[in-house]
RNA sequence: CGGGGCGUAGCGCAGUUUGGUAGCGCGCACGGUUCGGGACCGUGAGGUCGAAGGUUCAAAUCCUUUCGCCCCGACCA
């Protein structure tokens, strides 16, 4: 392609509604424009990465037996009415009237019409398992679409399912899309992790989600700097090693002490300061209400250097969701300000602990209005259920092997669930096993945001000048420039350009008559992976090459580059 | 949904406080000089000032309503 001739409109500053950098560098890249919030289209340029991204995607799919099909975006409300997702959904969900006055969506997400499709035509166990995927946008509501491509209201996305005769069978189908997602993240050559994950409202008992390392995301992890152990701070835990009370442990006596102006917990230990209390030795107290047709307060216990995961609290209770309780509901509960609450008063409040505050010995704790127990032991002073309800992060020891947690930020790129019979059950979708007996399909469910992935890569892949692309998915391999003004020069790029062509390279040639300096920062802005400078030293029968990731150059012979590029694009896992 | 900010030429902005003929830079078109890190000179095209209503002799500017966009938070199968 002659940039003479393209539709790549760059654009020299930064536009005033982007932030991040993805979102910066493909708008001025001329890879995306924007239609409205979190609605996009693809420019020549973006929609040739998404080309390659999903080619990659469909490829390794394939290779591990997924079939693609394509279901509809428009869809008949009684789907989703099916498995109540049509209530559930709230507003999330993009809702459409037709001319009768019908009600439809545009789909989020496909459990329901994948489920119908197995549904009408499967009958026998010998038909299981399968797996079926197709790539499509999706339309989701947003509260908030972020970044350009980041969280867009619509997006496209690989979504794949399976079903199978049992739970056992549907761990193997949950395995093979696992290692076919390692495939795909690897060739994109994304830096990503593997984490455990909260499964969400989808339900389901296995997931796991695919982050991709990055300092803009929106995701929280911990990863161990030894094993392969790596989680969301949703559901992140930590070596409990340290966290065991010594038996020889007596404990002194319980003491309460008049403790004023001591809200929180630095002030607490500042009052003790010279009998050796630290933060450590604190139990940091909160109350929280549980909703439900009959509310309850609750009293989570960490220690004071650690903060309460409100997700691992919730579900150690069984609920979807817990919120602070106000200071108004703690005073009527407890009797006293949020500031002075503490496990050893509660008035018959149930109390859940993380293990760490049951090891602490003589510690601190909050006595009442203007005043804090000193001496405080689990067991002897107060009593509570043992759960892990803590936030992990830097500082602490993975769970499997003991190593140092770090935790860093994530780009969630892929998400994979075990559903097991939930929709299959709610919409009867059943087979006949080897006895005759119907059984619901145990199904599973895969998605990649591929829209995401492409702004996930340039995240991960930029510097001050533009992108610089992985190979495997940059919208064209190497660009070929002419620089100056002389005719030869001209000839000679041409030459090269034509020649990388024939080969099958996919190659730019900016021919355009401009000075050099705009060629370069053109060049570098849209990051494509190699650049062959034909100039100055053209006359003498040499051009540069220079690759755009390492800022790395060469002189080589003008009748040398092709036989060189290919060699480069051969090592690069280009072609 | 709560908080904050912004809509003026293709892009980035000034002008709004204190109402009085709509400006600057970049980009774009034409001519000339220049040619390895976003050159320079000259000429020129391009704007219902987000929209609607109101106040006024007069509104980008004041008032009311409304639409859109961004950021933080809540939310996020």
């Amino acid at each position: 392609m002659r940039l003479s001739k393209a539709f790549i409109p760059t654009i020299k500053e930064v536009p005033k509604d982007a932030v991040d950098a993805s979102h910066v560098l493909l708008l001025r890249g001329g890879y995306i424009r924007m239609v409205g919030s979190g609605i996009y289209e693809m420019l020549p340029l973006g929609q040739r990465v998404l080309r390659k991204v999903t080619e990659i995607i469909r490829e390794e799919m394939e290779r591990a037996g997924a079939q693609e099909v394509l279901m509809p975006a428009l869809l008949p409300a009684s789907y989703f009415q099916e498995t109540g997702r049509w209530d559930v959904y709230g507003d999330v969900l993009f809702r459409i009237k037709d001319r009768r006055g019908g009600d439809y969506h545009l789909g989020p997400t496909h459990e329901e019409i994948v489920t119908d499709m197995i549904r009408r035509d499967l009958r026998s166990y010998k038909q299981l398992p399968q797996i079926l995927f197709q790539i499509q946008m999706k339309y989701r509501d947003e509260p908030r679409p972020r970044a350009g491509l980041m969280r867009g209201r619509e997006f496209l996305m690989k979504d794949a399912y399976s079903f199978d005769v049992s739970e056992e069978k549907a761990h193997e189908s949950y395995g093979t899309m696992r290692e076919a997602y390692h495939r795909i993240f690897q060739r994109l050559g994304l830096d990503y992790r593997i984490v455990q994950a909260d499964s969400g409202a989808i339900g389901g008992d296995t997931s796991a989600e695919f982050q991709i390392l990055a300092q803009s995301g929106e995701d929280a992890i911990v990863a161990c700097t030894s094993c392969d152990y790596a989680a969301n701070v949703e559901v992140a835990e930590a070596s409990t090693e340290g966290a065991a009370r010594p038996e020889d442990a007596a404990g002194e006596p319980l003491e309460r002490v008049a403790t004023p102006d001591t809200k929180t917990m630095e002030e607490v230990v500042a009052f003790f300061a010279n009998e050796n209390v630290t933060l450590q030795d604190t139990i940091k107290a909160l109350v929280y209400l549980v909703p439900g047709e009959e509310p309850q307060f609750v009293m989570a216990l960490v220690r004071g250097d650690r903060d309460v995961n409100e997700i691992k609290l919730a579900r150690y209770l069984g609920t979807d969701e817990v919120h602070l309780a106000s200071d108004a509901d703690v005073r009527e509960q407890l009797g006293t300000s949020v500031g002075y609450v503490g496990p050893v008063d509660t008035k018959g409040m149930r109390i859940v602990a993380d293990p760490e505050v049951a090891a602490i010995v003589d510690g601190v704790a909050g006595g009442g209005d203007g005043h804090h127990y000193r001496n405080v032991n689990f067991g002897r002073d107060f009593d509570a259920e043992l759960a892990s309800i803590r936030t992990v992060g830097d500082g602490d020891c993975c769970p499997r092997c003991g190593a140092p947690l770090r935790s860093y930020r994530g780009i969630e790129g892929g998400h994979i669930f075990v559903l097991g019979t939930r929709y299959s059950s709610a919409m009867n979708a059943t087979f006949l096993d080897e006895s005759g007996k119907a059984r619901p399909i145990v199904m599973g469910c895969y998605g990649i945001g591929v829209t995401r992935l492409m702004a996930a890569a340039v995240e991960q892949n930029h510097d001050e000048a533009g992108i610089r692309w992985p190979l495997p998915i940059a919208p064209y391999q190497v660009i070929v420039m002419a620089l100056g003004k002389k005719a030869e020069i001209f000839a000679e790029a041409e030459k090269v350009y034509q020649a990388l062509a024939a080969e099958g390279v996919e190659v730019l040639y900016d021919d355009r008559k401009e000075r050099p300096g705009p060629k370069f920062k053109d060049a570098e802005l849209i990051g494509i992976p190699l650049q062959v400078r034909v100039g100055r030293d053209a006359a003498d029968g040499f051009a540069e090459l220079v690759e755009r990731a390492s800022g790395q150059a060469q002189k080589v012979a003008l009748d040398a580059v092709v036989p060189t590029i290919l060699g480069k694009l051969r090592a690069g896992g280009g072609r």
